[in-house]
DNA sequence: TCCTTTTTATGAATCGATTCATCTGTGAAT
DNA sequence: ATTCACAGATGAATCGATTCATAAAAAGGA
């Protein structure tokens, strides 16, 4: 139930004083060998650890990175995060991830948070209208920098892919295989990524004179492509979609599992594309084809930027770095 | 660059004092309404931010729980977070998930990371020898719960299910379905699911007189499983083993993927089994058999007893709650 | 040896929210 | 009219590590 030794009692177990004992802990080769040693085995001893909260309320500082995510349970925001992670602690900062669930109310209570344990700079994959609370947080000393999605204006960093060149490669995939009735499965279009991914689809579709059945869903979830495989499952042949892009590989891969449990034949009956490329799409029951992100590399380079602001707000100039994604073909949408 | 707005700033602007402000964040019912809302005002109006720092120094509790991971990209602990992280929202608990990679170096790091945020508890599925810092831990007011992994004493709650019984179950399906010659993947041993797990396979194979090869790998990931597979395939027929129980999914899809870019008929030639279940396993190339984990259950039950004993320090009595795990049977491992 | 520069050490002041002993004002009871 | 009780409000003291102006000690230089 006690709170612990403090560095008070650090010093006066190793007879020196508070300001040397904080030296040891923060600058170890300004404080004499003796002393220091005297002072690691006081700390040892006692089993002292550094409260982290009067460090940083007296600091201002916090050496911790805060993440926020559309949605843990998909392996692409983890492959991000890991990425990220590496260079956090490059740093020596510690990073929390946090998981909005796309639920705008969710990634309102984690960026209170966030701002209550003043965490020196954010990584973000927006869900709701959060940008203009973002920049009021800069201005407060709390950059971000947007993941998996692109700046609309030059005052954010961010580290996207060309989700409307990957929504036309899907498509165009698609209709030189052969699709006569695409449909674009995906939602909610307050999405950017999911807006541009099927902007793209649909130009591709108008270029080739089709039309495009759109299906929208809540979420991006596995559990929502099944309900929506099972909907699409159900129509009658003649109005049935024979050629399906999902906006990421979770859906794609729920559409697959309602398909495969329907006896629907992909590709012949419908082929189907997902969005991401997470190590799993290859391994599906009928290899997935996707669009694929860098995933690591996204992290490692959002953070990197958000590095640059931190240690450098005046001289920082905001970039958007954009990839170029991949279409990678397998048996999914492979012509019969 | 302003530190931002204090509470003195608050109770200026609001014509209170600074005890009446705290008093609207913290116990709003014992404030006059018309006060109460003159502070809220004032607090809108400069944007106001509670300072967590200060605020835990003084109060000496966060409100936040520490989780960590063996690894993130690996869903079935995705999938156990989630399910502790709805019982720490319920709670009003802030949730912070960390991932030690199966790197006991990186796992020492982030219990530092927790002691110094003083977090309110902590869950771990540890990889290193971390059980006698966790009980100090404790002494010194954070208490932990193991997440899938039985506490071997009664000075730890824990929830996990039956390794052995889940080895011994997979191995019995293996050698029923006729394997002659069965191998476990895993690693490492110092593991305790992995050694358990082994020592059911073991267990049932001894008892059905057969040998049991064990391929011993330093981690539990997707890579590495590819890696494994190559080497068995790579093993001329009479030595090679006709069965295979990985020791978790991740490992077995990336067994999976090996043997099918080898040409190897599965399960004709080899089957296959792992073990969590995730979501993915179902939708493999060839559905994986696995032996099935209450994966959020997981989370929710060791969320609930950490709370218990967070809330009852005195009265609480430590729990082990195991349980059963499942065999799924699927194609990787149905007889031909 | 004495003076200057550099290196180490000291400890009071500080960060910002919370706590709690104390004070004020209102209304009920005598 | 006087006392008592009590809800509300106050503000100085507090949590623990860091900072920084200052002092002491050590190392060079003349």
């Amino acid at each position: 139930m006690s709170t612990g030794p403090s560095v008070k009692d650090v010093a006066a177990l190793a007879q020196v004083s508070v300001g040397t004992v904080s030296n040891v802990l923060n600058r170890p080769d300004q404080v004499t060998p003796d002393k220091r040693k005297r002072v690691q085995a006081a700390i040892a001893q006692l089993g002292f650890v550094r409260n982290e909260s009067a460090r940083s309320l007296r600091s201002g500082s916090s050496r911790s990175l805060g993440m926020l995510v559309l949605d843990v349970r998909n392996p692409f925001f983890t492959d991000v995060a890991l990425g990220a992670e590496d260079v956090a602690e490059d740093h020596k900062y510690s990073f929390i991830l946090a998981n909005s669930s796309e639920d705008a109310r969710r990634e309102q209570t984690y960026l209170d948070l966030f701002e209550e344990q003043r965490v020196q700079g954010i990584l973000i994959t927006p869900f709701g209208d959060v940008l203009q609370r973002l920049e009021a947080m800069r201005a407060r000393g709390i950059p971000s920098v947007l993941v998996d999605r692109l700046a609309g204006s030059e005052d954010f960093c961010s580290v996207s892919v060309d989700d409307e060149a990957g929504g036309r490669t899907a498509m165009e995939h698609l209709i030189a295989s052969g699709a006569e009735r695409p449909a674009f499965v995906g939602g909610p279009f307050t999405l950017q990524q999911v807006a541009d991914r099927h902007a793209g689809a649909l130009a591709a579709a108008e270029a080739a004179g089709v039309a495009l059945q759109v299906f929208e869903t809540p979420n991006l979830k596995f559990e929502r492509g099944r309900q929506i495989g099972d909907i699409i499952g159900d129509l009658r042949q003649s109005r049935r979609p024979d050629a399906v892009f999902a906006a990421n590989d979770q859906l794609a891969l729920g559409l697959l599992q309602s398909f495969t449990a329907k006896g629907i034949r992909v590709p012949d009956e419908i082929a189907l594309i997902g969005f991401d490329d997470i190590d799993f799409a290859s391994q599906s029951s009928i290899p997935l084809s996707s669009i694929r992100q860098p995933r690591q590399l996204i992290g490692e380079r959002a953070a990197q930027l958000l590095f640059d602001e931190i240690e450098n707000p005046g001289g920082h100039g905001h970039q958007q770095i954009v990839f170029t994604p991949e279409l990678v073909v397998r048996a999914s949408s492979r012509q019969g």
